[in-house]
DNA sequence: AATTTTGATGCAAGCGCTTTCATAGACTAG
DNA sequence: CTAGTCTATGAAAGCGCTTGCATCAAAATT
């Protein structure tokens, strides 16, 4: 099925270029490349005879040097805080797909919740040529923003909307889904609460989350030492510890509020371990609501967050941005409370 | 703070590139170059003056231009089958982790468990440099495998280990795992089975699991239609209709295995909503071990699969390939029976 | 039949880097 | 003092692609 004539076997040969296709196809490298990107604009034959070519020598372009030529990459950039729960994945999932819609490719990394990660992430997400990136949540050091503006690289962040805070966003509002949340726990008569959350530090999600149980118990004339709060990094096994560290307080809260699911499930565990019955001895919530929010027992009581809306949103503003539309404003996502089995009356 | 003459101003003009920093250094492109790569070979002082130069254009070099020049790109790519459960996440973070010890960057990309998408995000990773390739299990189409030889791209299989396969990998053996899983379950009494796996097209870690289940019943002499079959895709929701249409059948199996734990915490979701208890009335077993397993009530008794270990051993055969070390051979990790809650005697 | 338009193609410049080779100066050794 | 050895640097040739411009033949218009 061969039938090339000097050395354009594939055995100890460089990879087939543009200019070997060119060759064998008998045309100009410009057809090869306009049979790539415009195949319309080249004869049929033509065509034909440069895809056999292209095939025969099974090359695939470099996708470097047609960044560089093409000045284009058709590429944005996440980067989020963990691939390790599913927090993000399926925001993250929608993102993709409806960037794919567009003719644009996702590359994500992760920063493990670290900023110094985050940023060498940005600048590794921009040299491979992203056109935009999407963040996760405001806080960050001002250096990379103004970075990130000298080159014009449009940046979305989403999981957070601050009516305060003028960059582009699409996501919720942290402190009023929290704050509506603690109302709740309020009519269902608690005043003893504990709160386990990520490190405040760099989050102004976690802040936000918990401004918003501030206002409410402020609202309700509750003291802030009625709150118990404890600092953790997000794994079930860390809501876990800290569900301890709280109970072994001397004045117990009637509920502990998770920052996010996974902190809130590790709380669950921990309180049947020692004994609670939830929602009666003791209640629990969480946000986010991910999966792992059904499947516990009780399910989890927590804020439904609109991850597929979300992602899906994010592409088209990130799209748009890139495109050199003029962006429009910030757009606020309704988060919902699931009331499931773990929020019930305070006890007594 | 600014003191740039001609046009070097970073407002509406380009991004700043080597030939800018060469200029404003007062050196050539090459010594630029030299201070980026191999700092040492060019003298402090002129280091500096680049450094300073590199910092006041905030300058990063452009990933596809240095990557066609020098024909490196430091990167692997990587493609999981899905991003939206943890199952991958521990290992890939190691795989990661591992790799950026060795200076190798990490793109990974998802197929959603579709061959062609998978075909396509491996000519993506190509196409962007990536210098070996991490692949799931090794149902793949072999021409795929073909144009990954020519190209010279090194491939480690992982997450499956099959002694009758060749091409180098890193993984467990899935008929074994399942197989010694089995052997137990047959212990405690139990001869009727329900198995809930993943499609068996194109997916040999599930063929082979069912393999396993198979072998070992037959050496129990069990008759194969003591097996019932039901093939879904990854998720709890999927777990648990699938689990209903098992039970719906007339002969109940005494024990449902889940092809993973995903499948596994939808089926046990069910099965407590339908009222069974577990594991008294009926037993539940997962695969893969994720948080998922522990978190449930009862906690999923599995096949635990050293996840960070493999991601890390990956790392280290994958690097050594790309650098034309001889691949020595195939690994294969062990993997353990985690007795936990689901998995109880037979009734009767 | 002469002119204009259109369509298909090739030429060649250049995208932002790395690297080979050459050069020039500063040392060391004889 | 000369030849030989280093060391720090620059000039320039690509790396594999896209694209503006030029070309030429065929089709459409006058």
């Amino acid at each position: 099925m061969n039938s090339n004539k000097k050395k354009s076997n594939n055995s100890t040969e460089k990879l087939a270029t543009l200019a070997d296709v060119a060759e064998q196809a008998q045309v100009s490298t410009a057809t090869v490349s306009r049979c790539l990107n415009s195949p319309d604009r080249v004869d049929p034959n033509t065509r034909e005879r440069v895809f056999k070519a292209i095939d025969a020598l099974s090359y695939t372009p470099n996708f470097g040097a047609r960044a560089m030529a093409a000045r284009r990459t058709q590429t944005v950039g996440a980067v989020i805080p963990t691939m390790e729960n599913s927090i993000f994945a399926r925001g993250i999932q929608a993102f993709q797909e409806e960037l794919s819609n567009h003719g644009f490719t996702l590359l994500v990394a992760s920063s493990s919740y670290k900023p110094d990660r985050e940023e060498e992430q940005i600048k590794n997400l921009i040299a491979r040529g992203a056109e935009g990136l999407l963040l996760i949540g405001y806080d960050r050091n001002p250096v990379i923003y103004e970075f990130l503006r000298n080159r014009k690289i449009p940046v979305l962040v989403t999981w957070a909307f601050d009516p305060s805070e003028s960059r582009p966003a699409i996501g919720f509002n942290n402190v009023e889904a929290m704050s509506n949340l603690t109302k709740k726990i309020l009519e269902l008569g608690h005043r003893k609460f504990g709160f386990i959350t990520a490190s405040l530090k760099n989050n102004d999600r976690a802040r936000n989350r918990l401004k918003g149980i501030q206002e409410a118990m402020k609202k309700a004339d509750l003291p802030e030492k009625n709150l118990q709060l404890v600092q953790t990094n997000y794994s079930i096994e860390n809501g876990s510890k800290a569900f301890e560290k709280i109970m072994g307080a001397e004045e117990r809260p009637t509920v502990v509020i998770g920052g996010n699911d996974v902190l809130a499930v590790g709380a669950l565990r921990k309180a049947k371990e020692m004994g609670f019955r939830i929602p009666d001895d003791l209640s629990i919530t969480g946000f986010d609501d991910i999966e792992l929010a059904q499947v516990v027992d009780p399910p989890l009581t927590t804020v439904h967050v609109p991850h597929r809306r979300m992602g899906t949103r994010a592409a088209q503003i990130l799209v748009s941005l890139i495109n050199g539309e003029k962006f429009e404003k910030s757009e606020k996502l309704q988060t919902t409370i699931l009331f499931r089995g773990t929020l019930g009356h305070a006890p007594h």
